[in-house]
This record gives structure tokens, C-alpha cells and sequence, in this order.
DNA sequence: ATTATAAACTTGCATTATACAAATAAATGG
DNA sequence: CCATTTATTTGTATAATGCAAGTTTATAAT
């Protein structure tokens, strides 16, 4: 079998450590789970306690003390679903929205150092891969979550 | 700021779930920063203590007391150094390469499962797409770790 | 040599994260 | 209306984290 692996393990370690340290940055500190929190909560505002947990791989349990956590942060807003009295709906607060779009903007000024030592050609073709890979992982089935594999990609 | 940052986090994410979901997979029964560990002595035996740590971003004292656990484990060997009374030098055991090595084949499974639904063409692209971000990655400043940015690509 | 300083690693300790089991509460299906 | 399922929380035990302070060895300065 050939090694595919190395150089993907490399990267995404990287990409780790970065953002584990754009979340001490900037005044707020935030630990790396609580920021995927915040990333995914802003990424698709309204989702569900479960929804959110099971696409980061969350035990339910320790997520729902996460959310207790930031919601007495002021970061994230946990309001009763008006269709399901069992379900909370997830959104983040104005600080929140703030905290997460500074990480962003960290993350992606990052990426365009990263990219500036490209040329124009180069960089469209890694975005186009990262693309392809995610498309492709998403139809994996044996993918990723514990849950198996959630074909989800919106 | 464009967002770049997008597509990257959701590959990582999906990354790093399949990386939790093989440690726990085969009988073996390893954390996700366990396997980290055997990963980065695999990749480049008899570092230090020191060295390991530092290339994962794991602190120091926290490393220590993981690396305890594993050597209790039986999977890494702990040998002081010859050249410095001070450092001790990180190798895996042949049940520890073992371990390592299982959870790389199935990391490569996955990857070939996901190569399989792209043209021989688009592999290559995306591999190379890989191999250019690491290098740029490596060579970006603000680059990664909190000890701000190893630029070693070894 | 001797002392001071630094480096590699460990331990004490307090805090936080994790996950299983069990509980609560609301929905859904006979 | 009762049984079952689903969403979330809490109890509890264990593991992980990281700072401060310790030990031991190396290196530098006198």
C-alpha cells in the first residue's frame, strides 16, 4: 500500500497547531474545541445541540457542558426550538459572532501568506484539490465521524 | 479577506475524525494524541523527549506524562542518550510499530478508498497540491506552533 | 576547579475535558 | 393512553492539561 498519508498527517497538523494558537491570540482565550464550536456554529447558524456535536465528533455529553461553558461566556445563544420542545438551537452572540470572525480573519490572513508564495496558477490548482478531496471524502463511506459516515456536505 | 480558510477546515475536520475513529479500531485502544505520539516516532526515530513534543505542540510536561503511560503500554522505549546525560531518546517498541503501523494502513485505506473516486490525473494534482501547501507552509512565518514556527520539513 | 546559569526532564497540584450510565422531558406510534 | 424513542442534562469516575517548582546534567564564566 502505498504511503498516502505522510504528507496529509504533515499538513494537517499544521493547520492544527495553527489554529490552537489563533485561539490564545487576540485578547479572548478560547480553547481549540470551544473555537470548532464557535467556526461550526457560525458556519450554519440555528443548528441543533446534536446536529452540531455529531458533525465534530463531540460526544453528546461533553458537548452540552462545552455549550453551558460558552453560553455563560456570552459567546453562544441556546434558545428552545419552536417545533420540538426537546431540541435547543444553537447561535452565537454578537462577542461570539466578533470572537469567531477574529479567528477567521487570523486563519485566513494565514492562508494568504501561505498562498502569496505561490503563483496565481499554483493556488488555484490547491483549491481546486482541497475541493476535490472534500467531495470525495464525502462520498466515502467509511469517511470519518464515529457515527460512520455523514454524507453531509452543505 | 477572501475565505480561504473554508474548505480547509472541513477536510482537516473530516481528517481528523478518521484519524480519532483508527485509534480505536483493531483492539488496540489508543487517544488521538497516543497515536500522534507513535506517529511522530515512527516518522523519525530517536528524537528527544524534547523535540517530540515540541513538533506536535503538546507542552512539555504533558508529553512527559504521556510518554509514561505509553512506555507503561509497552509501545515506546525511553533510552537515555549517549551524547547528553539530560535527554532521553524516543523509539517505538515492536508492539508500538505494530500499533503505528496498523492505524497508518488504515489511514491509507481511507486515502486510496478516496483517490478511487478521482481520475489518476486528479491524484496526482491533489497530491502535489499537498506537497506544495507543506512547503509553503514551511516556509510562511507566522507559520504554526506556539514556539511561533519550526521551519523543519525533514 | 568552582560557581552560576541554562537546558532537559519530572512531579505536585489545581483545573478542565472526557465519556459512560442514568435521569428528565418531550415527541411519536401503536 | 401507554410504550418507545429522541434530545438533552447530570452524576461520577477517569484522564488530560499546564503552570510552578523541583532534580539532574551540561555549559559558561571566573
Amino acid at each position: 500500500m502505498e504511503n498516502l498519508r505522510e504528507p496529509f498527517q504533515i499538513m494537517v497538523r499544521r493547520f492544527g497547531l495553527l489554529a490552537k494558537y489563533c485561539c490564545s491570540t487576540g485578547g479572548y482565550n478560547i480553547s481549540l474545541v470551544q473555537s470548532h464550536i464557535l467556526y461550526e456554529i457560525e458556519r450554519k447558524s440555528g443548528q441543533s445541540m446534536q446536529m452540531v456535536a455529531e458533525t465534530l465528533g463531540i460526544d453528546i455529553t461533553t458537548f452540552s457542558r462545552q455549550i453551558q461553558t460558552l453560553v455563560k461566556m456570552d459567546l453562544v445563544k441556546k434558545s428552545p426550538s419552536p417545533d420540538d420542545g426537546r431540541v435547543f438551537i444553537l447561535t452565537l452572540t454578537d462577542e461570539g459572532l466578533q470572537t469567531a470572525e477574529s479567528i477567521d480573519n487570523q486563519m485566513n490572513a494565514f492562508l494568504e501568506d501561505v498562498f502569496s508564495r505561490m503563483s496565481s496558477f499554483e493556488k488555484d490548482t490547491v483549491m481546486h484539490s482541497i475541493d476535490l478531496l472534500n467531495r470525495s471524502m464525502a462520498a466515502s463511506e467509511h469517511c470519518c465521524s464515529p457515527v460512520s459516515c455523514k454524507k453531509d456536505q452543505d
